[in-house]
RNA sequence: GCGCCUGUCGUCAAGUGGUCAAGACCUCGGAUUGUGGUUCCGAUAUGCAUGGGUUCGAAUCCCAUCAGGCGCCCCA
């Protein structure tokens, strides 16, 4: 037997439902707050991930769909299946010169991205996400604009419990001078931190701050320590800008908490980051994840531009939300006569009713069962009704029956 | 990639070395040849994730593989 690959998974069923609902709600929630959509494609160049989402992460290093293509003379490309979408939208917005238009550029997004981890619940190696970025404006406007995006989409879904957590990063320089800060505060300390904090003290030393290993909680603890991470370290205007975001979400009346000790993984990231996360979730409790890149653009070979976005994680989504159960038939029609019942269940069918009838000519008490189960109304389409040209229309929900003669009564 | 746990019908499960592998729901058929949602009756795993092994005998013990879950890691 040939099974879904690991990490992959059929959707189908009352689940199918859910996704068009999740996908209809961020259609109408973005493209009312005037974001466009943009679907760019599943594989790109293996260079534009190494370089946009940054080889220090594990994404990168260990986690890529990565293929070698090209022809028998091994002029061959490196192409890879996307862990993420920022840098695809950035390639884009690139490649078609979309600074050109008038900012801001708003995009969102719906699609399957590829990590090759170890599967668990909520984490998978084909899994969806729904986003947006946001390109153009520097002002915390843009950061409010995106985060009200973000609790607008939840809130559509009757998720409107969720903590959204805020920090800065900094920008390029402060944000190397508390990395440096961080290096040398923690120095002393190497020797005893677990050997996961050992490599990050090189390849990203920030990420130190949010390790759950009691002996490395222990060395955070220490005062001097301490007093680093809780400084504002940020510079002037980096705290100006923060402090403009706070403002806006307080005037939103946004809940939030600042963790400062909240760190995102993607290199990209400068000033604003942010999560939403759902304690009903287990270890993968993050539901959504953005933050700033204002220096993305450009390093990937595009104009200097600020920018802000966020991804959610669709299956995330769907395990918080209950199933939402098959729409019912308008009408199902029962009836021996099976051509007559598929050429009236046509014509419902294009006055846009929901219309099923039974194909096997089943008898009639089997074909009221399924009716029942399935539809709001059966139309008895008998002998009599054939021969006299009228429709028995039962309410299946209290048994009244009646008699209607013309089809646009139906409708 | 690491550690721990799990895997019996479409679903939920009983069974933990020795009769034909309980039961419930779902599905299908019948009681009821044109009237459902109640009731009653019947059908449906030569099979216990897959492949090996131990044994007179394995769903039950052992090994491997695969898959799922939890935690780590990472992230959405």
């Amino acid at each position: 037997m040939i099974k879904a690959q690991r990490g992959t998974k059929d959707i189908f069923g009352e689940e199918s439902f859910l996704w068009q609902h999740i996908l209809s709600n961020a259609q109408t929630v973005f493209q009312n707050a005037g974001f466009g959509e943009i679907k760019t494609p599943i594989f790109e160049a293996t260079e534009l991930f190494a370089r946009g989402v940054g080889d220090s992460t594990d994404i990168v290093n260990k986690e890529m769909y990565t293929f070698s293509i090209g022809g028998a003379d091994k002029s061959a490309s490196s192409i890879t299946l996307r862990p993420e979408n920022t840098a695809g939208v950035v390639r884009a917005y690139i490649e078609h010169n979309i600074s050109r238009q008038s900012p801001p550029q708003k995009f969102w997004y719906f699609g399957p991205m590829f990590r090759y981890e170890r599967p668990q619940a909520g984490r998978q190696r084909q899994f969806n996400q729904v986003g947006v970025e946001m390109f153009g404006v520097e002002k915390a406007s843009a950061d409010a604009e995106v985060i009200l995006s973000a609790v607008e989409f939840l809130k559509s879904l009757g998720l409107d419990n969720l903590s959204v957590e805020l920090n800065s990063l900094g920008c390029k320089k402060c944000k190397n001078d508390y990395r440096e800060n961080i290096k040398k505060v923690l120095a002393p300390y190497i020797a005893d931190m677990c050997d996961d904090c050992k490599m990050r003290y090189e390849k990203n030393p920030l990420r130190i701050l949010d390790c759950k290993n009691e002996d490395c909680q222990k060395i955070l603890e220490k005062d001097e320590i301490k007093e680093i991470i809780l400084k504002d370290y940020i510079c002037e205007d980096c705290k100006t800008h923060f402090d403009e975001l706070i403002e806006y979400l307080d005037e939103l009346n946004i809940k939030y908490s600042i963790n400062k000790l909240l760190v995102r993984g993607l290199d990209y990231y400068n000033r604003t980051v942010f999560e939403i996360k759902s304690e009903k979730l287990g270890s993968q409790s993050a539901v959504c994840g953005g933050g700033r890149y204002d220096g993305l653009v450009e390093m990937l070979g595009g104009p200097s531009t600020p920018a802000i976005g966020f991804a959610m994680g669709v299956e995330r989504l769907c395990a918080l939300i209950d199933n939402l159960e098959a729409p019912k038939l308008d009408y199902f029609i029962v009836s021996n006569n099976t051509k007559e019942a598929i050429k009236l269940a046509s014509k419902l069918r294009n006055e846009n009713k929901k219309v099923e009838f039974d194909y096997q000519s089943r008898k009639f008490a089997k074909q009221l069962e399924k009716a029942s189960k399935s539809a709001k109304y059966a139309i008895i389409l008998g002998e009599d009704e054939i021969e006299k040209g009228f429709y028995s229309v039962k309410n299946l929900e209290n048994g009244e029956q009646k008699t209607i003669s013309n089809f646009d009564d139906l409708i």
